[in-house]
Order: structure tokens, then C-alpha cells, then sequence
DNA sequence: AAAGCGTATTTGTCTATACATATTATAGGA
DNA sequence: TCCTATAATATGTATAGACAAATACGCTTT
């Protein structure tokens, strides 16, 4: 009824983010506990005096968010946490060097166009004898080495791979931005140096290692598997989240 | 204009979820590649005859989903995949031997009330001489150790920790269900296993391990700090995701 | 050519209203 | 007592209209 144009009594942020803010630290601080019952709709719309809309838009984000759950006709209700089910990210490694202040490197240590063997077919999922590229290459992080890569790509599904120049480029970067994804899948394990890895990434041999795998899809259609070896002490993924994205 | 309930070209879905779900196809099949503009709010609102409220839900919803980013006056483009920083989840330790069809175990190995010494104080980011309470646990699937679990409980954060016993239920668990938290920080690694590591987890010396840390956090007051230790040949952590989510 | 300015355009937020839909509570009937 | 029809209620979706804020772009001035 106001009439009000929301910059009154707004101190730069917006309305439904202020009810939002408060909803959520109720629910972080533990005051409102898993299986609260938040107050409905029409009550918030009274305690803020503002529309339905507006009170609809935070719960819903709330929803989206994993917070809260709605149910018709029974109200809104603080979410169980969803078991130890927390998210770490896996940065991209040019960065994640760069933003520790050290140098990155790049060589590419072998390129090899092949018909898929039967490990390669097991690896990416391709048919027997389909065509792939097989890339290793090495990153390194201050003249030292850093990670061992070993990339297979479709090549049915990623043509344009022939003729990229990996040398100058890693097929990561060069993927990331010529090639859309809809499916991922990541693997973390650990292993030990044998001797010729030991010697690749210049560590003692059984020097345990961190090892990353990841394989993409495109509706369905393998794009590429990569499997990145990590010098132990070297290396550790790191981190900090909050529950609420 | 149309004077329309929803209901009427409907089948079943919500109009702006059928927007959204063709706007999304067209992204994750890079028919709209990364730094396309997506049409203007008035132009969705023509081609589907529909609000500027409805399309404003439909691209205000993928951008907090990060697939697009919108400025003003320039318009909405799709995002540039976040290079890399897919997410990978942590899942409950019980929850994950139970889905391998295996059988959980869980034994309290040790149970100390204790202040905090220097080195608690760095884990845990606590006071000197704090009240904490360290526990060391062994989790089993099929009647093999499955993770090692090192534990400090910031006791004035948490004093019903002290009465609570730990011996029957899992810390985690108990932890999950009572405690909520604000902040997480989660770190990935590896180690060789010592000698009184391989004895408690029944592998080689040497053999190379997983190592979770995870620390939480409650409105910047640590809760707790926990290290776990999966025997390698044992463990890996995999997700399978899409960039929607 | 460079710098400054005004304006049109697009997104951001909010309101008031309407009807649909799911679900619970309740009253009535077998 | 148990089942069923009905009403009440909270959320879900959609509309039309309004003003705010940011900014890309063209125009003018220096």
C-alpha cells in the first residue's frame, strides 16, 4: 500500500534479499532447526509488509537452494542436511598455480593418433578401433613437476582436436573453451610412483601420489578421459564452502 | 492478454520450466556457445507469448544456476564454463559402504578429554589449554578397515559432546544430526603409510593412502576437525554431475 | 582525436491480483 | 466406526504495470 519505490527504506541491498539473509542465518545459527516449520508465506508478507511475490521469490530460492522443503498446504520446513554430502572444487591448474604466486609450465610429452585399443575403449567408452587421439603431458608449477597428464579424445566427437598444435596449448584450456560438456564424471585414488612415473615427476620411487580422473559426455557421447598424477607432498586439493550454494 | 490459466497449452509442466529447459538444451548443446547472447527478456516474452515476469524467473534462475550472467543494457550470455571447478561429493562414510552392498562397521578405538595442545590448537584453531575432545575411530566395510578417523571436538562449542557416547554412535553422525554449521574447509591429499598406520588398517608399509581433512566451522567458532585416512587400493571418491547443478 | 554528457535500453525489484493445485481438516453419511 | 465428500488453506504459477539502477552508445564539445 506504501507506494513505495524500494529504495526507502533500503540500504543498498534488496528487500527479498534482507528477508533472505535473515531466514538463512535463523537456519545456520540453529535456531531454527532441521524440520522447523518457517513461517508461511502470509505471516513473512506481514512481518516485512511487503507483497506475497516478494516473500515467494526467498522461499522458493530457499527451495533451489536446498535449505528449505514446501509442501503444499502444510507450510515451508528447514531442510535435514543432506549427509556429509559437502562439494569440493577442482580448480583448473594453470590457475591453481598461478594463484599460489608460482610459474606455470607446460610440455607436451607424446601425441599419438591411434585406432582405440582395448584399454582406450575401456577408458573412454568408444567402440574397438575408433579413432583417438592419445595426448601426455607434463605441468609443472616453478621448473617443477606437477602434474602427469594423460588424455584420451574422441576424435568422432572432437575433430577440430587433429589439428589444434598441443604443443603450445593444453588440451585442457583448448577444450574448456572449444568444446561443451553436459556429463562429467570425477575419480580421486591414490597410488604408488613405480619407477618410470618416479622418474617423469622426479620423486622417489612408491612415493604415494594423488590421482585424478575425469571423464566427459556430450548427450551421451564420450568427449574425453584424463587422468592426472599428482607428486604427493607436492599436491592436495583444497576447499571452503558454505551449505548455502 | 490471452487471459489464460496456465493450464491450457500445459502438459503437465510449468510454462517457465519449459522455457527454461529449451534455453538450457540449447546451451548444453552448444548450439549457444559460451559469450552468446541469450535473447532479450522482451524477445523471450514474444516468442513464447508470455510475462516478462515469467522469462525474468527463467534467466534470473539460470544465472543463479551460473549458466548465464546478465548486465544491464547489455543484455544475457551464456557463461563461460568455470574452468574446471567441477564439484565432486563427499558422501556419508556409512552411507557409502552400505551402497556397495557391503557391511558398515564402526569401533571407537580411544576417547580422550584432554586441553588443547599446540598442535590441537593449529588443527582446530582453538585457545592453548582449551577444552577438547579427541577421538579416534576405525570405520569397517566387510569387516575390513576402511577408513582411519582422527577427531577433535572443540568442547566449548560443543559441550554435549562429553555426554554423549561415542562408542556406539559414530561421531560424524552424531555431529550431522546436532550440530549445524556455517563454514566447511575440506582437503584432499595422500600418504605413505607408516608403521603403526599399516598395523591399524591392515595394508603394507608404504602403501599409498587417501587423506580427508575436513574442518567446520559455526558462525567463525570451530567446531571440529577431522582427518580420516582411507587405505588406497581401498578407496576413491567419485561423482558423476552435470554443469546445470 | 579525446573527453564528457545525455539518453535509450535492459535488467532488477516490487506490487496487487488471479486462478490452479495439492493436501489437510472437518463434517456428514453409510 | 469408517469412509467419503467438502471446505479451508498454503503453495505454485502467471499477469500487467511501475519505477530504479546500471550502462552501452551516440552526440556534442573541447
Amino acid at each position: 500500500m506504501t507506494a513505495i519505490s524500494k529504495s526507502e527504506d533500503n540500504g543498498g541491498v534488496a528487500l527479498y534479499q534482507r528477508i533472505r539473509s535473515d531466514i538463512e542465518g535463523r537456519i545456520l545459527s540453529g535456531e531454527w532447526p532441521p524440520g522447523h516449520r518457517v513461517p508461511f508465506e502470509h505471516e513473512l508478507m506481514e512481518s516485512y509488509s511487503c507483497s506475497r511475490m516478494t516473500v515467494n521469490k526467498v522461499l522458493s530460492g530457499l527451495a533451489a537452494a536446498g535449505l528449505v522443503e514446501r509442501r503444499r498446504r502444510a507450510g515451508s520446513f528447514v531442510s535435514r542436511p543432506k549427509v556429509h554430502s559437502a562439494v569440493l572444487q577442482i580448480p583448473d591448474l594453470k590457475a591453481e598455480v598461478e594463484s599460489r604466486g608460482e610459474r606455470y609450465g607446460y610440455r607436451l610429452l607424446e601425441r599419438q593418433k591411434r585406432a582405440a585399443t582395448r584399454q582406450d575403449k575401456a577408458r573412454l567408452e568408444v567402440d574397438l578401433r575408433a579413432p583417438v587421439l592419445a595426448l601426455r603431458c607434463l605441468h609443472e608449477s616453478a621448473k617443477q613437476p606437477f602434474a602427469l597428464e594423460d588424455r584420451l579424445l574422441n576424435v568422432k566427437a572432437v575433430p577440430e582436436s587433429l589439428q589444434q598444435d598441443f604443443s603450445i596449448v593444453a588440451p585442457s584450456a583448448w577444450l574448456v573453451d572449444h568444446v561443451p560438456w553436459t556429463e562429467a564424471e570425477h575419480r580421486i585414488s591414490t597410488c604408488n610412483a613405480d619407477k618410470s612415473l618416479a622418474a617423469v615427476l622426479k620423486i622417489d620411487e612408491g612415493t604415494a601420489c594423488l590421482v585424478i580422473e575425469r571423464r566427459t559426455w556430450r548427450n551421451g557421447a564420450p568427449i574425453t578421459a584424463v587422468r592426472l598424477v599428482h607428486p604427493g607432498p607436492l599436491y592436495d586439493l583444497t576447499a571452503r564452502f558454505t551449505p548455502s550454494s
